[in-house]
DNA sequence: ATCGTTGTGTAGTGTGTAGTATACAGTACA
DNA sequence: TGTACTGTATACTACACACTACACAACGAT
């Protein structure tokens, strides 16, 4: 599944029951042109920057994080985040590179239930 | 600490006691122009790629993990680790935003040492 | 005194990013 | 039958990134 086609479908199905959804209207709600969203959509040009991927998903209630990776981007506030402390993060992200989903799950749960 | 002036007083340092690290050695043997070094370590250039970056870390054996920070940028590899499964890096990063260094230390060492 | 080495000023280059602008053909419907 | 909308093809643009190429003055050693 690539950006293009997710974001066609997603504005597809929309389009089926409000008809404001077509590629013209929803281009120009988020600011661009409606013949550059149609490119992208078919994949003929790359995936927007990210702040036009996180209108595009706000437009069509998509997760913003999902679509960006999508793209191979990184979320700025992650990125800026894992900078202002480095070492700690590299270090934390690369040992739970082959850690199994269900472990990463539980450490998110963990963390964010306070037991720490 | 800017990146140009912590490469510049890194080289520096070696340079008082092998004379093999002036701006052109050292340049020519990580592929660039010395100009286009001076010019770095003066930061009269932004930071070079990240491919550039590790050569010159490794070259003057620093971390390249900080280099990369101070050039604002978030290392390919854990940028693809992330990539790999978005929403649950996202929501761990996030979480542990604020979180005191000791604290992400030692989940960092209790992950090293499975405690999972 | 000159040869090699030091760092650096200036100008220019190729490639990628993130789009705009205009025009065009097909479809719906009133 | 026209007019209002649909999506899309084509061409072009502005700016940033990541450098190279060459020239020059200062200095140190032989």
């Amino acid at each position: 599944m690539t950006y293009g086609s997710y974001i066609r479908e997603a504005r597809e199905r929309r389009y089926g029951e409000d008809k404001s959804f077509s590629v013209r209207k929803v281009a120009q709600r988020i600011g661009v042109e409606p013949a550059y969203l149609s490119k992208i959509e078919r994949d003929q040009a790359p995936p927007p920057s990210e702040a036009t991927t996180r209108r595009l998903a706000e437009e069509l209630a998509e997760d913003a994080d999902l679509l960006l990776a999508m793209s191979g981007k990184v979320s700025g506030d992650l990125q800026r985040i894992i900078l202002s402390r480095p070492l700690l993060f590299a270090d934390l992200i690369r040992q739970l590179k082959d850690f199994p989903d269900h472990a990463l799950l539980r450490i998110v749960r963990e963390v964010r239930d306070g037991a720490w």
